[in-house]
Order: C-alpha cells, then sequence, then structure tokens
DNA sequence: CCAAAATGAGTGATTACTCACTTACTTTGG
DNA sequence: CCAAAGTAAGTGAGTAATCACTCATTTTGG
C-alpha cells in the first residue's frame, strides 16, 4: 500500500477544461471510442465540440494525429505506471499488486479514454506492432514490454522460474485486461477496482503455476 | 483426447476455392482485419479479389453485410465450440483442455478470420454488445457467455467455489485470449497450438483460486 | 440462344482539409 | 488616456477527392 511516492499522471489529455482545446480533445475522444478513428468524420467532432470545422486545424496537424495524441496519452500512462511497479523493490507480489490497483483506477479514472485504448490501440502500429515490441534491452514502450521487462527481472532473481517471459506476461495481463474488454463490451457494470481483489490473486496464481511446469 | 465427437465445422466463410464470391469474401476478410470495416473501401476489396466493384453487390446486399457475415462464422463457431465444451461429463479440467485446445487449433487454422475477431468484434454491437450478454436461460451467443455458462454450472455443481462467474469467465478467458492478441499485435511468432499446455495449466490455476477465496 | 454472371461508367452524398475573412484582445506611440 | 496597429482565435463556405452503391450493357457457359 506505500506507493505515495507514485502518483498517476495525466498528461496529454485535457481535462475538462473551458479550453475550445479540450473540447475538441474530449469530443473526439468519445466519438473515436465508440466508432473508431475511420468511422468518425471531422464534422462530427465539431459538432459535439460546439465549435467550427476549421478550428480542429488550429491545434492539430490532422484527424490521425489528433487520434494518435490520445493515443499515445493512455498508453504511456499505463507503461510507464508499470515500469514504476518494476521499480520498486518490495518483491513480486506487491509489484503485481501495485500494478492491478492502479491499472483499475486509471481505467475507471477515465473510462473513455481507456475504452478508447482496450479498442482502437490496433489502429496505431507504432505504439502496438513489433516495433514497440523489440527485444533489445532499451525503455519498453508498451505495457506488454513493461510487464515482459518486470517478469524476466523476476525470473533472472530465481522468484519465478525461468520460461517465456512473453507468453507470461501476456497471460498474466489477461486475467486483468480481458474482464476490462468484457467490460467494455457490456458484460457487466460498477467500477473494474471493485474487482481488484480477485484480480490479484489470478494474476499470482498464473505466476506461480511456472513453478511446477 | 477422446473428442473426436466434435468436429470443428467452418461455416459461413468459404475456404480457398475458386469461385468468385470465396474470392470476394477472403478479400474483404483481410482488409478488414487490417484497416477495420471503415477503413476499407468497395474498391479496394474488388481490385484485392479481382473482380468488380458491382460484383461485390451481386452476392452481399452491402458492405456492413459482407463485414458482418464473415464476423458472425467465427463468433458462432467460437461460441459453439464452448458450447460443445460445456455438454462434455468428463469434468472440469477436460471441459477447460478441451476449449484451450481447440481455441487455439481454430485460431491456427484461420489466423486472418481469427484476427478479425479478435480486433474488430466490437464493430458489431449485436454480436458483442449486452444483448448477447443477456443473463437469461436461452443459448448463450458469444464466447463470453458460453463460458459463463459453463463455469456456473461448475459452480452449481461444487466443483468450484461459487463467485462472480461473469467475472470469472472473464479472467478465465484472459489467460489464452491475450496471448492471442499479444501474437495479433506482433509480440511473438508461431502457432498459438505451441503454447496449449501453458494456457491449460493457467486457467486451471485462475479457476482453482476460489477455493480459498 | 438465353439466363446468369460480370462489368465499369455514372450518381449523389460525404470526406478531410484549406483559406479568405471576421472578431476579440493586447500592445504600442504620441 | 486613447486611437492605431498588431496578433491570435475562430469561422464557414469552398474544393477536389473519394465514398458506397446502381444499372444499362456485355460476356459467358451449358
Amino acid at each position: 500500500m506505500s506507493d505515495a511516492s507514485y502518483v498517476n499522471p495525466l498528461r496529454g489529455v485535457s481535462a475538462v477544461d473551458g479550453t475550445n482545446k479540450a473540447k475538441i480533445e474530449r469530443a473526439a475522444l468519445w466519438l473515436f471510442a465508440e466508432h473508431g478513428v475511420d468511422g468518425v468524420s471531422t464534422k462530427s467532432i465539431a459538432q459535439r465540440a460546439g465549435v467550427s470545422e476549421g478550428l480542429l486545424y488550429r491545434y492539430f496537424k490532422n484527424k490521425e494525429t489528433l487520434a494518435r495524441e490520445l493515443m499515445r496519452a493512455i498508453h504511456i500512462r499505463l507503461t510507464e505506471m508499470i515500469m514504476a511497479a518494476a521499480s520498486r523493490e518490495a518483491g513480486l507480489a506487491d509489484q503485481v499488486s501495485f500494478i492491478v490497483r492502479h491499472y483499475c483506477e486509471i481505467a475507471d479514472d477515465d473510462w473513455t479514454l481507456f475504452r478508447y485504448h482496450i479498442l482502437h490501440l490496433h489502429h496505431f502500429p507504432s505504439l502496438s506492432d513489433a516495433a514497440g515490441h523489440s527485444s533489445g534491452g532499451g525503455w519498453p514502450n508498451s505495457p506488454h514490454m513493461a510487464a515482459v521487462k518486470l517478469l524476466s527481472a523476476a525470473m533472472e532473481a530465481g522468484v519465478i522460474a525461468r520460461g517465456d517471459a512473453n507468453i507470461l506476461a501476456a497471460m498474466a495481463l489477461g486475467v486483468v485486461l480481458q474482464p476490462a474488454q468484457a467490460k467494455v463490451l457490456g458484460a457487466f457494470d460498477g467500477p473494474l477496482s471493485a474487482h481488484v481483489p480477485l484480480f490479484e490473486a489470478g494474476v499470482l496464481s498464473v505466476l506461480n503455476l511456472t513453478k511446477e511446469a
């Protein structure tokens, strides 16, 4: 529970302030999440934001840039949160707890932004592709790669059995991400955070299994 | 291993035969998987299929219908596979093994179709929405709901601890689905089936945890 | 010889984006 | 103190390209 040092940064996406730029971002975000980037017209964004269509191009180079900027905000936010977990030194269980809790917190905090990330990340290959999965020693640039790095370190330290960290990271993330996707698709209501203890137990369970495999 | 009674039905999506209808379906499928329904023009489908644009409308009412028919094929296929697992009576572990193995098999068998399902199911609310999550006693019409039904029965029978079958089903599915998504996004290569034993162990591990919770 | 298959030019609607212009402030100079 | 000049914000009609879809016509195969 002692993670007061980590603050959830909300950068890139303006909160709901009065500026027209923020209005455009929130309007675009909701429409992109709902209909996908290619399913939304600049006209509809301007209408929803209550501004003229031309104004979009004062703040953003084009529609695609606007869409990418929004995606980058949540993508980086999630990635850095997992990196923050990896830098903690209270053990793997603590790191898992940290990630699960903050992941749900970030999702609940701006559900539209999170929904956009879950549903439409694949629209941006540069953020999600093999480019982002480079196994080099550099900084991980996706939640998945950050998790891989964390688990690789745990394997190195002998905390969990050695194995394919890439697959194991995906399995562990899936325990939280699939319920999130299910909620996005309407399978249940209420905050994701309500299920944090269940998710934590599930992730730890998946990680421990490698001991006997 | 004794599931010879279950045959993987490939219905709806023509295999690669010589007919122009099949050519159109395969061309559209690949483009839809790659760029999303709204990111693909009828012109590009016709070009890739090597037929005229007008021919699309002899076989399909419109672009959206074509896209939905393809999605329905894989969606129903996965749902019925899980229902087939639920009707087996050799115990939960056997059912899990059946689902994991056949899920990976279906994915590997037509990776483009599976990729389309993973990335773009949300484009069809009628297939993925709360409508498909109706908790009534009718037939489940999504993989998620079929899994919920299976786990509810297991809870009823006392095989696993009672709990929120909706969330638990999502967690269990996530152990397989998230690696699948990771592969779709390029995190690793090779067939999904290569990891079946690991997935099986992971799913069982997640399900057993409820015993002590 | 004809019905079904296939074509591709054509339709009106919609697209992302531009640009000449207005409006609302702020800064400057006497 | 205040008019003039300058600047950034905002507008919306306009543009060329593309969109999904239609249909009169031609090709094909039995």
